[in-house]
DNA sequence: AATACAATTTAGATTAGACTAAATTTATCG
DNA sequence: CGATAAATTTAGTCTAATCTAAATTGTATT
């Protein structure tokens, strides 16, 4: 019987796209351990599909995929309806920053763009999702990121959690507990720790050492 | 390339118990025409369905299916789903009436336990969905109706729209446009026709003449 | 009770997306 | 620069859910 195995053209976009944005290629390995599919079954799928939707993808035998324009936008009208679902969740239904992407995950293949439009005009058309990330827009363009990697930050400055990229529940509910939300105002104390002030709570120091959150953390320099 | 035709284990469950409580049998052939599917493909996955969830479903040869106790909770699990979704969307994305069905119909299968309950919680747990048609409770037990068939009432009967069933878009927004939706005060005219008096509006008078609303329109008695 | 019609089932074909194992191509490194 | 390892593709198999056409069963009618 049945039992959702099989990937949706979606999340073949979603995932080109997240792979070259990272700066990686989206090649046939890197592709199946995102969508949890043999490498053999990534190569029949991408051949068929650069087949069927020329418009979409192009595929060269040995280099993986690239997105044209238009796959890209494809891309981003998935990732726009992710990000506009989890800040929508946690807004009315209360979900926690580490609750929300399993099932936004889910929903994001379903909603018409009508519910897009809906949910994003009942927000006030928000610029960021609960992690901070940015929310593709209308028009399906990714807006500029700003913000700075936390590595970048020398001892003694201060700047403002903006963004909080690739942690998975149990690293976001850490983060949770230690106040370090985007927004949250922080100081770094030296190169391989650092501390935060909570900007709404008493203003006690909380050591963060030992978190592998290298390329995760993205700040923005403070109010 | 994909293009969702293949029917879910769910809407098996869901079409299967709304006819076998609508007092048709869950035939091949009527199964067939609800998943828009020909009968000897219902005829085999019944089989396989029956063979796979003996728990769910029984199947004779002939004789269509019915459903377990077991499997009549999992069909008022996705009912459930469906009317606290619509009323949802109604109520946090001001979809109308006439739009809510088609978008439930598709998230109803993928939402979790844990958004159904956050759902019915943020709404106070509802009775009933917007039109008026009774939610399964959280322990998956149909509550009962206690409305009537508009057809029951006799001349100068006053009445309350409680609920309208297995009405199209188009019928919704008509019935709209004359103000007959759920919580509305009608009064029968003669036997063919009637009238009614909206609860909120001025007291026009509205004829309703020559409708086909038969089965469709239940009421309960005025307050 | 016989026949005709409708509903249902069976049998066999098709399609899509996954898999494994083997073959091939590309990359790395001494 | 050639050998080995890694990545990728090919070839062929499997399963699930659909379809069509043909066979069967059940029902209604006279």
């Amino acid at each position: 019987m049945e039992s959702s195995l099989t990937i949706s053209i979606q999340d073949y976009l979603k995932h080109i796209y997240e792979l070259t944005e990272g700066g990686e290629n989206a090649s046939t390995n890197h592709l199946s351990e995102r969508l949890n599919v043999k490498p053999a079954s990534v190569t029949n799928m991408v051949q068929k599909l650069a087949a069927a939707q020329p418009a979409l993808v192009e595929y060269q035998k040995h280099q993986g995929v690239t997105l044209t324009k238009e796959g890209r936008k494809a891309a981003l009208e998935v990732i726009r309806h992710h990000r506009l679902l989890e800040a929508w969740l946690v807004q009315t239904l209360g979900y926690s920053w580490d609750e929300v992407h399993e099932e936004a995950e889910r929903l994001e293949h379903v909603i018409s763009e009508d519910f897009e439009r809906r949910m994003a005009a009942a927000m006030g058309h928000p610029l960021r999702d609960p992690h901070g990330e940015l929310i593709p827009t209308a028009d399906l363009v990714m807006p500029l990121e700003d913000s700075t990697p936390l590595s970048a930050l020398r001892p003694k400055q201060k700047a403002k959690i903006q963004c909080v990229k690739n942690a998975d529940a149990e690293l976001l509910r850490h983060l949770e507990g230690l106040g370090l939300l985007p927004g949250a105002q922080i100081v770094i104390m030296d190169y391989s720790s650092f501390d935060h002030n909570l900007t709404v709570k008493s203003g006690a120091k909380v050591s963060v050492l030992g978190l592998n959150i290298t390329g995760k953390i993205f700040v923005d320099y403070p109010d």
